[in-house]
DNA sequence: GCAATCCTTGCAAACGACTGCATGCTCGGG
DNA sequence: CCCGAGCATGCAGTCGTTTGCAAGGATTGC
């Protein structure tokens, strides 16, 4: 398909050299105008349009539009060392919990004229931190990060150092920066609540890292709810990753001896691991065993069965971590708050009263 | 979490005005190395290395690195009038189809420097037009576009005016650049001579949106495989849009009436809607109804039941069209080629033969 | 009618790196 | 011993904007 001879008018290629007419620079609107440089520049300058006679600022902008004249936005950067763009940190845009949130950051941030460099660390420090790097000497403006760990000295550096950021999804122990999260401590603790209702007293948790605020935070959340419920809070497997397979791995170490009735993953990667495992070892969800996820990503309520989830607002968390970056931009925010936004248990197929 | 007190050694807050050491010139570092800029700009400078002696080069790179200097890309951009940054189109992040493919690319053009842009039209032609000039105006040296209507004016005028461009997914027609896809066509075959296979004789095509290549050439290769083995080739809904809510209202039309024994969606989006359209019709799938998705996106296997599909490689697809866009910035390719990825049909428990 | 003031605009110096041209040096051949 | 070639380096302008400073004109108040 299109593989075709060449489409130029008169035969010949196009592609080399076109007789591409050059930007119109704002010297080229000036002299069209017949004012100075300086003065276009104030007339198309939101800032500084005040200082030009109204008049002026008129001929001026129908000049540029005229030419189509745009701003170069790489001059202007060099100039004021501000570049209009942030960076966004994400740990793999593959995982469908991210996609969602970064959505929700390039909505907010485009309409206040930003651009987003979003890149993917994969979850090693040593990526993050020459990503880090290489988005700083873009001049980018803030960064709004998905990556950091509890104990981050990378994002303790930076902040420290004054750069602007934001965390999001993940929190930061003893780091004095803005940052959005679900509100995971409520969501296990309905998570728990739904399966005592139902009757499940002998409750597993499949943990995520505990390096990252997600892991450590539900597994307290999750302790502190079997305890509430007097209910003992040592059926637990740390997973190595937040994947499938890691949750497999995990969920396969937690089903030997004697099953756990419920097992609450730390998310639904974590328990569409569990679904393997459970097939693995002959066991029907949720028949012999519930299990519940957490995030509610896109999608899963499709699985086989529909997992019952923690669903947590990734646009929304993606869109007020933007807006705390463009309050920390403006200049506006000197006191860092953590928003922690309302999370809803979805209950679905996934869990169901015990047999036994 | 993390909202308590100020951190800074001295318990006074370091947000506002850090002692933030200014990022180190090319000035500071020839100064240093007791060169002029110039020789120091040739020796850091990999093009231009064999102009300096190499004791010189040596001591120049020694100073950069110990003074930690990183070159200044708004300079250099503003100077060379190429940013070392690719534009990337897509309709949409959050459709699981794109982030491998996005992933893939940033991965092929990571290694080569390069950054990458990334942009969602929402398959809004004025949403496309604005973004592409934005991206634009910020001097990216090309782009690959995952938006391509079949005709595109946009498209086309960009190509025309010799824009450096890569089409990915998605072809056009009359379009003299290169451009990655699946291969679609045999994809469809494969499937249609899956379901006769089966012993399906009535089958039915939800396609795509005929002004977009997936849509037409699916639906093309759908009809041609229905000639080849002799069965009617009408039985044809056309949905809205890529998406399960367009694919269920589509279905659903197809269902009204008799129901054929199994339907060919146009994706995998458009195979979740068929899904919803038999539970609503009260149907089952795979004994009332057999269904076939494509692309093979993430997790798809998970489904109820795990849908038959088609496999794209995404991730490759995004790593081709890196590779090809590539070769055009870097002048070698003249001649657009069209790469067809090849396919793979991924049998699972949504296709059985027809009950009756 | 004049000085003080304000408003509008122009001038020129940046921002940081690249690059064509010039210069100074070393070296070799005649 | 001198000249030309060639190599290594320096000079200075340039990319397109922004912005502090200053100048000129108009306006105001007395």
């Amino acid at each position: 398909m299109t593989a075709g001879p060449p489409a130029g008018p008169l035969g010949v290629r196009a592609a080399t050299l076109p007789p591409v007419a050059p930007r119109p620079t704002l010297r080229d609107v000036a002299t069209a105008a017949g004012v100075h440089p300086a003065t276009a520049s104030r007339a198309l300058n939101e800032a500084t349009r005040s200082l030009v006679r109204p008049a002026t600022v008129e001929r001026v902008r129908e000049v540029a539009t005229a030419l189509g004249y745009q701003v170069n936005p790489i001059a202007r950067s060099l100039k004021t060392s501000r570049s209009e763009t942030v960076g966004v940190l994400v740990p793999d845009l593959t995982n469908p919990l991210f996609p969602p949130i970064v959505r929700g950051i390039e909505d907010a941030l485009g309409v206040s004229g930003y651009t987003v460099l979003t890149v993917n660390t994969d979850n090693d420090p040593g990526r993050a931190a020459s990503n880090f790097a290489a988005l700083q000497a873009r001049q980018v403006d803030g960064f709004i990060v998905a990556t950091a760990r509890l104990d981050d000295p990378l994002m303790r550096e930076a902040a420290e150092r004054g750069v602007p950021m934001v965390l999001v999804n993940r929190l930061t122990e003893h780091l004095d920066v803005s940052a959005v999260a679900g509100d995971d401590a409520t969501g296990i603790a309905r998570t728990v609540d739904h399966l005592v209702g139902l009757g499940h007293r002998d409750i597993g948790h499949v943990a995520g890292p505990l390096n990252v605020s997600t892991g450590a935070v539900r597994l307290r959340a999750f302790r502190t709810a079997m305890q509430h419920h007097g209910l003992a809070d040592d059926r637990v497997v740390v997973a190595e990753a937040y994947s499938d397979s890691a949750g497999r791995t995990a969920a396969l170490e937690l089903l030997s001896g004697t099953a756990p009735t419920a097992i609450v993953a730390g998310n639904d990667l974590l328990a569409i691991g569990c679904y393997d495992a459970l097939e693995e070892r002959g066991l029907c969800c949720p028949d012999d065993v519930s299990v519940v996820g957490f995030n509610d990503m896109p999608f899963i309520s499709r699985l086989r069965p529909p997992l019952t989830s923690v669903r947590v607002p990734q646009y929304e968390l993606g869109v007020e971590s933007a807006r705390l970056l463009l309050d920390v931009l403006s200049g506006r925010t000197v006191i860092p708050r953590v928003v922690l936004l309302p999370v809803q248990l979805v209950v679905r197929g996934s869990t169901a009263p015990p047999r036994r």
